[in-house]
DNA sequence: ATTAATGCAACAATGGTTGTTACATTAAAG
DNA sequence: CTTTAATGTAACAACCATTGTTGCATTAAT
């Protein structure tokens, strides 16, 4: 795996999901399919859980399976719950040399947040379902 | 700096740049205004260079100036001339485990292939001479 | 000839991501 | 009640991309 694995391994992850969705997972299953490591699965579907798009049960039997129907589950709704703000720059937290400057820098953060919000809003026009 | 620092910092000096357009800047200046060093400045605004989007002249009195009008200089050329594909993956070179398996790669890959598309588009809405 | 710029190579430092191991916790199954 | 099989989590190593930095060749104006 390579680089946005994280979108990549979950939207994989979903769509396998969206194929039988009553079905449990182990980690263990998903890491297989997805050429990858249980523990990773983990820390990525946690996240995913967090956002109330999956649940999980531990012990004997238990595993991964959706929260709710694939066609309720946007391909925004995994972008936000998994945090990755891929447009947006963090926070600039260098000192502000002279205020025109500062000022410029404003615009450019917001123009930036403007595209982050209209791929986000074109991420909300796809379900998990729907991956074709 | 921090992450995406590319595309910031390209955003960044093309748009003071198109403040005043005709004035000649050195990569040393444009380092001091935006935080960062000579040589990180070069080897950004030396891709942006390459899609013809900047000149640039060497020796004394040289630097830096826009190819064009400002108003004729969108984000997404800045986007595609830093060959930065934030959503798409790269090839996936993971071994085809199973065929179904492999279907599935591939649907999730054109999905994030459309998106970008759609971010693109969304970029080549905006002219630098527009960061407002 | 001097000065001041880009172009480029090489390398260190940094930081984020991934992979991995280990172990505590939890719950079903026998 | 013991065993088995799962998640949850911490800790750490390995990797890789990016950034910062130094040094120097090249180029062109003065």
């Amino acid at each position: 795996m390579k680089r946005n694995s994280r979108l990549s391994l979950a939207l994989h992850t979903l769509s396998h999901m969206a194929d039988d969705p009553d079905r449990v997972r182990t980690s263990a299953d998903i890491a297989d399919h997805a050429g990858t490591n249980p523990v990773v699965v983990r820390r990525v579907l946690g996240r995913l859980r967090e956002a109330g798009l999956l649940t999980s049960e531990k012990g004997h039997s238990g595993g991964w399976k959706l929260a709710r129907k694939p066609e309720r589950i946007t391909l925004a709704d995994v972008y936000l719950a998994l945090d990755e703000s891929l447009v947006a720059t963090a926070n600039e937290d260098s000192d502000p040399v002279c205020s025109v400057e500062y000022a410029l820098h404003r615009r450019v953060s917001g123009v930036l947040r403007e595209i982050e919000q209209s791929l986000v809003k074109r991420l909300g026009e796809t379900t998990i379902s729907e991956i074709r």
